[in-house]
DNA sequence: TATTGTTATACTCTATAACTATA
DNA sequence: TATAGTTATAGAGTATAACAATA
């Protein structure tokens, strides 16, 4: 039997809280849309950040990312071994790797954009364009490193 | 030798990613503020669920917090260990357990909402309040199951 | 038959420390 | 000395399957 499910006021507001159930809700769009590729959003992301930026070395990517370049390199490793990128020698740095995109990896990500983008137009569309645009601002300024976290 | 940083313009328009790094930003603060407690984010969530709706079940808990039941399991256990809360039969339905608040839970939950209350005016300040709140609103939005996520 | 809480388990994401080879 | 990439490892958070007790 099922309950009275009405009950459990939200929480006192509470920007960590709704962060949380909104990327929920933008996470499983975004699984669903994504399902059968086998590909995971900051795989994704990698991808796009690499076709913008060919050559980029490894650090900028996991900066630009927001990930330690440690967990970097098993994500790049698949992302090799399924052959949509590439690590090649920098002939300036031997320390360093730069990344492209294969051609199958820029059809691979040509395809992948389209879900993107029709993901992103979903939210879009729930929100209108000005609040969608509004939403994207104030979390930039949520996430601006102007400000210390201490 | 610091790299030019500025490189890697941001990923095309997208609220999954925008919403990843301003949750890094606010779950940082939350770590700053929080240290020392030993709670977590999950379990202060709980807690307040707990104090607002005395004698509420685990599936009422996990369902609010969007987690599964089977998660709740060692977080509650964990509280009750610590002696914040406590699980108590029901006598109307002897599957479930009604969640309370120990005295000791009381005094906790009081000094931490105190540093939670810091941690959201802290990210007020940083847009004002007619901003945050419209902030609150937008989130509220995109998780809302009015819209399936097929 | 369905629900509540539970156990066991696995997968992903994240974090730290330590190593190598270069700079 | 510091940096780029790497390895190993540990900790969270989350997911499914299956079970016992009860409804």
């Amino acid at each position: 039997m099922m309950q009275d499910d009405s009950s459990l006021a939200p929480l006192p507001a509470s920007i960590g809280f709704a962060l949380r159930r909104a990327q929920a809700a933008v996470g499983d769009d975004f699984a669903a849309r994504f399902n059968g590729e086998a590909i995971r959003p900051g795989q994704f992301a990698a991808l796009q950040l690499i076709k913008q930026a060919p050559g980029v070395r490894q650090s900028q990517v996991s900066a630009a990312l927001g990930i330690k370049r440690t967990n970097l390199v098993p994500l790049l490793d698949e992302l090799e071994q399924r052959g949509l990128a590439q690590r090649r020698p920098v002939p300036d740095d031997r320390r360093a790797a730069a990344l492209y995109l294969t051609d199958a990896g820029h059809a691979t990500l040509a395809r992948l954009d389209a879900l993107a983008q029709a993901h992103e137009a979903r939210f879009a569309a729930r929100l209108g364009p000005n609040e969608h645009a509004a939403l994207l601002g104030l979390l930039a300024r949520l996430a601006d490193p102007a400000f210390d976290t201490a």
